[in-house]
Formats: structure tokens, C-alpha cells, sequence
RNA sequence: GGAGGAGUGGCAGAGUGGUUGAAUGCACCGGUCUUGAAAACCGGCAGGCCCGCAAGGGUCUCAUGGGUUCGAAUCCCAUCUCCUCCGCCA
């Protein structure tokens, strides 16, 4: 959630953020307008009040005939209160919903573009690997390596599902704790289990609703009402929400491994076979939470940023990292910078800087988030603050298996396993065919 | 799933319809005393919103949302959370 004082004081800021991202800037006047009749409702509710409390409390000291004179006349005021309370209510709720939708600007170094064709790629990192000998695309492999079932997956769950079996299954497992081994070992964030079905005001408060409702699974409803997270950012940051920390605690490191859920709405026909784009998956993912800092903000998010790139080093994948332009935001960031790794298979043209998919996406999200969780601290002067928030994946499987299958294939139809994942597969050192 | 009990300020804990935004204690902050500290004593100590240059004033908040009432922390209903017992279950 923007800040309500900073958007009365600078709405063209608001305005121009929300153009630049594509989203609907007439939020901004809705909001303005909303809030003006708040105000004003306010006002007239305040000074109904002021007078129904003053007369109230003489009623309690008089006795007879004038109590009840006194409480015949506030009769009448009862039900101009309660009208100017339900006016005052409604001008609330309107403002509320209007300012969840506006969304955070940019940051001014965030290149201006309409969509992702206009992001900025940063670097490349790695050799894309060369072949000499036509390469499969990781679905050929892996139904022939025994790796996966996607016919098993559609049958127990329908399109964009899949069964992960055997050495596929060890892969996908050995990713995971590596990535986490990482990042608690070397990096020092702490590790969480965190619900992945939550309540709503979890995925109000992380920014994902109202505008993403579309793309995220509700578990019964009317009966339990609660959601499948698209992603463990939701349990890592949420966990604190409506607490205020003390500014010694800070920064909060967390890092979990989860099992995501997306409804990939409006995706229809997009990416629809193999492991690129699927309804479940699992996710090692990272999330700081400091302090009340722009400078502090962005050294984490370039510290994230790198343990991701480090995550990719260990498993000798090329990569390239990609600066979304304004376009490419979502609501609730002001920047983001999202890792693609090299995957042959998805080249076009057999152009090898067509192929690349995206596998990483760190945000930095300042107090957005925060705001809306009502998540604080005290900081040294005892002054309350909202907190800054920030994520990144680590790794994402079976996603991160299409550049290891694709990347690590050998001619004889073998697969290679990467070194930095033996460790967690009793030291196996490649996949063949069985039998 | 069944039966009960409970949710008050940073914490503990009073308060069951009328100057109660809330006693008291602890914690915390400032001061007196002291060489310093402790103790003792004095004072301060919730937040949001609105009006105001300010001083200050108004209003809302006693888990959350409704309701009853001239008036609610106090009564009623729903929801959430916690606790106890029974049942079921990994």
C-alpha cells in the first residue's frame, strides 16, 4: 500500500507510476476523490458525536421528568448518527479499495517500456553450451530417462501437471536442498516452514490481492476461505504482519522451500507441455526483511540477487540477468531484476540469445508491502516505522530442470549430473536409460 | 466433531450499562537524592483519523464485525484466536 500522505501531497507521482507500469492511473483521483469524501464525512460524523456524547453524559446526572425530556430529545439525534457513521463507513471502504489498486512507482532508474520485449538485459554470464550432435528438449528426455510421467500428471490433475519419478523426483529434491543449504549455510538466512494455505488478508497484505485474485487458488469457499500461495514470499513475509519488532531484531533473513500453486489464468496455450509452465511446483525462496531504508533496500536486493547468480554458478548453467522495465512490474515493486537461464530448447530460430527462460526474480519492494501488513519497527530514537521488504528465488524445480536436462545431455541420450548435486544423489554421476 | 472457559494499554491485572481511554503494579523515560549505582521520592508514558501555524480541540479504538440502548470495555449475535475435557486421527 502507497502512503495516503504522500499521495495527497504528490499525486502526479502516483498518476505517472501507475502509467509507466500500465495500470489503471485513474485509481489515483478515486482515491483523492474517495479520501475528500471521507473527510468530509468524518467531519460531519465527528461533530454529530461531540454533541450526542455531551448530552449523554448529563442524562446520567438527571433524575425524573428531565432525564427523560433529555432522553426523548437524544433519541432524535440516534439516528442522524448513525446515518452520518454509515456515510463515514462506506467513504472508508471506498478509499481502502481504491488505494490497494494504485501501485508503487518505479524507481527512477527503471527503464521506461510498455512490456517484457522492452527490458533491459543487464549481462550474460556463461557459455551457452554448443552442441555437436542434435540436442532433445527436456521433455524427450526426461519421459525417455523415466524421469517424469506428464501423461500420470494430467490424469491425477488435469493439463499443466506432471509426476516427477525416480531420478527425475532425486533431481528435483537434490535442487532444493542445495539452494537451501545455501542460503542457510553460507548466506546465514534462517529456515522456515511456512503454511501455504493461508488466509486472505496473507495475500492482501503481500500485494497479491486485489489485483492478482485471478491467478491464485481458493479453498473452500464460504466454508474454509482460505488460498493456495503462488509462492513462499507470501508465509516468509506475512508471518510478522501486524507487529512491530524491535529495530535490533533487523534484518529478518528467511529462506524456505514451498510448494507453489498457480492457476496460470489466461496463459491458455502458452508454454502448455512440460515443466515450463505448470500449476504446482516447488520453490527455494529468499526474503529480507530491514529496515526503513532506500540504501539498505537496494544493497540487499543486489546481495539476493547474487546469491541466485551464485545458485546457477553451482549448477554451471549459463544466464543472463534482465532489468524489467516499468511495463514489466506488478503492482507491489519498485524494481526487479529477474534471472533467465539458458534453456536450447526454447531458442528461436536456433538463435542461442532467444533462449533463455526466465528462472529468477528478485524484487525490492520498500515499505509497499509493509504498509499494508502493518508491519514495523522501533527503531534507536523509539520511533515506529514500516519495515522494507524483499524477495528472490533461489531455485525453482521442476522449472530449473529444463536448462539442467537440456544443458547436461549427452549424445548417447545420457544426462550429466551436475557436480553441485551428486552430493544429494549418493554421488550418481549421470542418468541413462534404464534397462 | 461434542462440552465448557477466556480474549482489556509493552507486560501483569482491575473494571458487568452513565465524567473509564480505562484503577493498580511492573517495565520504560525524565528529575530529586548519591562520589557513582541501587533504593526511595516526584513527574511522564497507547495509537489512528479530522480541524488548527501552534497551543489545543474533536472523534474512533478494551480480539474483529454486527446488534440492543439516549448512552456499551460492560448486555445480545456472528467470526477469529487461545485454554480445558471428551471423541476421532497422522
Amino acid at each position: 500500500m502507497i502512503d495516503l500522505k504522500a499521495l495527497r501531497e504528490n499525486p502526479d507521482r502516483y498518476r505517472r507510476g501507475a502509467e509507466l507500469k500500465r495500470y489503471d492511473p485513474t485509481a489515483v483521483d478515486a482515491a483523492l476523490e474517495a479520501d475528500r469524501q471521507r473527510v468530509e464525512a468524518q467531519q460531519e460524523h465527528d461533530r454529530l458525536r461531540a454533541e450526542q456524547n455531551t448530552a449523554g453524559k448529563d442524562v446520567g446526572k438527571l433524575k425524573g421528568d428531565e432525564k427523560q425530556a433529555a432522553i426523548a430529545r437524544l433519541g432524535e439525534l440516534k439516528g442522524r448518527v448513525k446515518a452520518a457513521e454509515e456515510r463515514q463507513k462506506q467513504a472508508e471502504a471506498a478509499l481502502s479499495e481504491a488505494v490497494l489498486r494504485i501501485p508503487l512507482p518505479p524507481d527512477e532508474d527503471v527503464p521506461v517500456g510498455k512490456d517484457e520485449t522492452e527490458n533491459v538485459i543487464l549481462r550474460y554470464v556463461g557459455e551457452p553450451r554448443r552442441f555437436d550432435f542434435e540436442p532433445k528438449d527436456h521433455i524427450t528426455l526426461a519421459q525417455a530417462l523415466g524421469l517424469a510421467s506428464f501423461e500420470a500428471g494430467v490424469r491425477l490433475a488435469g493439463s499443466r501437471s506432471y509426476v516427477l519419478t525416480g531420478a527425475g523426483a532425486q533431481l528435483h529434491n537434490a535442487v532444493l536442498r542445495l539452494a537451501l543449504e545455501m542460503m542457510t549455510i553460507e548466506h546465514g538466512f534462517s529456515p522456515a516452514v511456512v503454511p501455504v494455505l493461508v488466509r486472505e488478508e496473507a495475500l492482501v497484505g503481500t500485494g497479491f490481492f486485489p489485483a492478482g485474485r485471478d491467478s491464485v487458488y481458493q479453498v473452500g469457499p464460504g466454508t474454509d476461505d482460505l488460498f493456495l500461495v503462488g509462492t513462499g514470499e507470501v508465509g516468509l513475509t506475512a508471518m510478522h504482519m501486524g507487529q512491530t519488532l524491535e529495530g535490533s531484531q533487523l534484518p529478518l533473513k528467511y529462506t524456505t522451500i514451498s510448494t507453489c500453486f498457480r492457476r496460470e489464468a489466461g496463459t491458455y496455450g502458452k508454454d502448455t507441455a512440460g515443466f515450463y509452465r505448470v500449476h504446482q511446483f516447488d520453490k527455494c525462496e529468499q526474503v529480507v526483511i530491514c529496515r526503513n531504508d532506500v540504501a539498505e533496500s537496494r544493497r540487499w536486493h543486489a546481495a539476493m540477487l547474487g546469491y541466485s547468480e551464485q545458485m546457477l554458478q553451482k549448477l554451471g548453467l549459463a544466464y543472463r540477468v534482465v532489468q524489467c522495465c516499468t511495463g514489466d512490474l506488478g503492482v507491489k515493486n519498485a524494481s526487479m531484476i529477474d534471472v533467465e537461464t539458458y534453456m536450447p530448447s526454447r531458442s528461436r530460430g536456433g538463435d542461442p540469445k532467444t533462449a533463455y527462460g526466465e528462472t529468477h526474480s528478485a524484487s525490492r519492494l520498500y515499505d509497499f508491502q509493509a504498509r499494508r501488513l502493518n508491519l514495523r519497527y522501533r527503531d534507536a530514537d523509539g520511533k515506529v516505522q514500516f519495515c522494507h521488504t524483499l524477495n528472490n528465488t533461489v531455485v525453482a524445480s521442476p522449472r530449473i530442470l529444463i536448462p539442467i536436462l537440456e544443458n547436461y545431455q549427452n549424445a548417447d541420450g545420457s544426462v550429466t549430473v551436475p557436480e553441485a548435486l551428486r552430493g544429494y544423489m549418493n554421488g550418481r554421476e549421470a542418468i541413462r536409460r534404464e534397462g
